[in-house]
DNA sequence: TGTACATCAGTGAACGCGCGTTCACTGATGTAC
DNA sequence: TGTACATCAGTGAACGCGCGTTCACTGATGTAC
């Protein structure tokens, strides 16, 4: 049956949704586009009357869930105290790691996509770099090489949490050391 | 036909090879077993001869590259001049960001082995306890906290690869930044 | 040392399953008059 | 404003393909006597 325009757009925004957190728990290639849909509370033939392909519903999460997580992180930048800190320890805790499902999309997809097509890539790199101006600019006032110190601390973050998960299950004290070897 | 046990030791050797280069070139998902043997130079059928599933494939290979590996960097390591800068150095070069298959299976491989079975995770989980002890026991001379020098050192290199093949497609200028700001 | 038989590495066809995508169909929404 | 028709979001079956794994077969190797 046919739904109203309104409802169709709802329905849209339910499937990214339900893509971003499926991807980021199992990776691109581990999720069918059924899974989704049947997440979203669909059938799986609808589909592709949103999205031209699961290409095109992977460049969609990415941009949505990498600009989320971009706005999540300035905001947080805008606190007082030690925000970037603060951040940074919230990253590398295992809740977070324990958890890839409801965090941080780069580290959870960042060696995926290295591997999808160019639309993918496309939408991932463009999220990064404004995640990266938005650390650059805190560092602005506090660190002589502010770009520079936001790539490097922003690569350890990210390194740190996708070993400490690769680790986790086989090896629980490592993982935990790895972490916060690169806390506080 | 049969082939003598020694032949069939080394045929052993060349899918295990094989396996790792591919594996880090695409991913375990990425690669399938016909793949592999037919890289060594073999048919997919006898695969079952050598090994119980690609599980077990996987989990070899994740042994003995990441032994390489790590054999490669105490080697390096027990050179003269700044060996672990000049390591690492290589490490983040643009040569080995658009070579995977040919280069560290750690950063290959982190985020992959996460959604791996467990043996594989054993595997990979205890190579990377090895090459974290090698990187731990160089730094103990010159460091106060060897250990924790060696885990935040390590994780940065990984992250700052790992993210810089997730961006080298799209944007280049981004993939190049991020690696010159771990250097030196 | 020579012979007969069992073993087993390698071959290539086949099986079963999951997945991306397509398709005919349904019926409420949107639109033309 | 009311009516007739076209549109299109959603359904569920089906298609085609790739992949992990199995299997019957081959023939050289290894072994028992």
């Amino acid at each position: 049956m046919r739904i109203s325009k309104e409802k169709a757009a709802e329905h849209r925004r339910a499937i990214v949704e339900a893509a971003g957190r499926r991807f980021r728990g199992r990776g691109f290639d581990g999720v069918a586009v059924a899974d989704v849909m049947k997440e979203a509370g669909f059938t799986h033939g609808g589909f592709y009357n949103h999205f031209d392909s699961k290409e095109a519903l992977a460049a969609a999460a990415c941009h949505d869930e990498i600009g989320r997580a971009n706005l999540g992180l300035a905001t947080e930048l805008g606190r007082k105290g030690r925000p970037w800190e603060r951040y940074r320890d919230q990253y590398l805790s295992a809740e977070h790691r324990d958890d890839p499902a409801h965090g941080c999309p780069v580290s959870a997809l960042a060696a995926d996509v290295a591997r999808q097509p160019r639309t993918v890539q496309a939408s991932f790199a463009a999220g990064v770099a404004a995640v990266l101006d938005t650390l650059a600019a805190h560092f602005a006032r506090s660190s002589r090489d502010p770009r520079r110190r936001a790539l490097r601390e922003y690569s350890e973050m990210i390194g740190a949490l996708i070993l400490s998960r690769a680790v986790a299950d086989a090896d629980p004290a490592l993982a935990d050391e790895i972490l916060a070897a690169s806390r506080v």
